[in-house]
DNA sequence: CAAACATATGAACACATATTCATTTGTTTG
DNA sequence: CAAACAAATGAATATGTGTTCATATGTTTG
């Protein structure tokens, strides 16, 4: 199930067109983006994070620290460990816009 | 009307990641997000999105041929101008879903 | 409390890139 | 064809940032 979107009219100030820029540029980075498709769906820890897609802990750790003050995810521990998933199912939606958008036929006019 | 989104399983390779995060990095830096912002819902010209964010036709231009080699947005030839135009409607679902997130409530656990 | 484990933080560095300036290419019209 | 306008390109630079290494903080368990 689709979440509803919102329209564009919030984008007047500078202030938010930098703030959406901001969660753009968190997830143009390949760990990071990366690191957000590992906790998409469910809850996962730093270590797990690390050895499952082979970045060395301190790194991912400052990437969650990005995602997680820009609330691109949330933090919960448990025990020992602390588990990271995906803030909202917007995340999501944003992605698989994204995806579409790479598989959309190229229907350039002026390419040549 | 929203179009469809496609599943992440097309996200296996590491080369499908890294296109992914490249289009989202475009989008990622305010003078590009304004341009792609001003060139949403109709064509305009190079000359009109300098003006109109106040920022050099250079830069402008440098902004636009990333975009365009990325597909974001499309060029179309009149006459001496050239006008440029969002790619595909994705383009818009992406930034739509991205403000939603923004405007979605915090739930955070372990924040403090 | 000490030891072991899990995560977070800070500094330093290498690298990417946004912006500017100068110039060139392309297009229309006298 | 020359002049004027519009856009694209290249080089240079300043700034930002992703990554690593070392260390600190926090948590459980003996």
């Amino acid at each position: 199930m689709k979440p509803e979107r919102r329209p564009l009219s919030t984008l007047g100030t500078e202030e938010a067109v930098s703030q959406l820029a901001d969660l753009f540029r968190l997830m143009g980075d390949t760990s990071r983006l990366r690191i957000i498709l590992a906790s998409l769906h469910e809850p996962i820890s730093v270590s797990d994070i690390a050895e499952k897609l082979e970045l060395s802990q301190s790194l991912v750790s400052h990437h969650l620290r990005l995602l997680r003050a820009a609330r691109v995810v949330r933090s919960e521990r448990r025990g020992k460990k602390v588990f990271y998933v995906a803030a909202d199912e917007h995340i999501q939606c944003v992605i698989e816009d994204m995806v579409a958008h790479i598989g959309e036929p190229d229907q350039a006019e002026g390419d040549d």
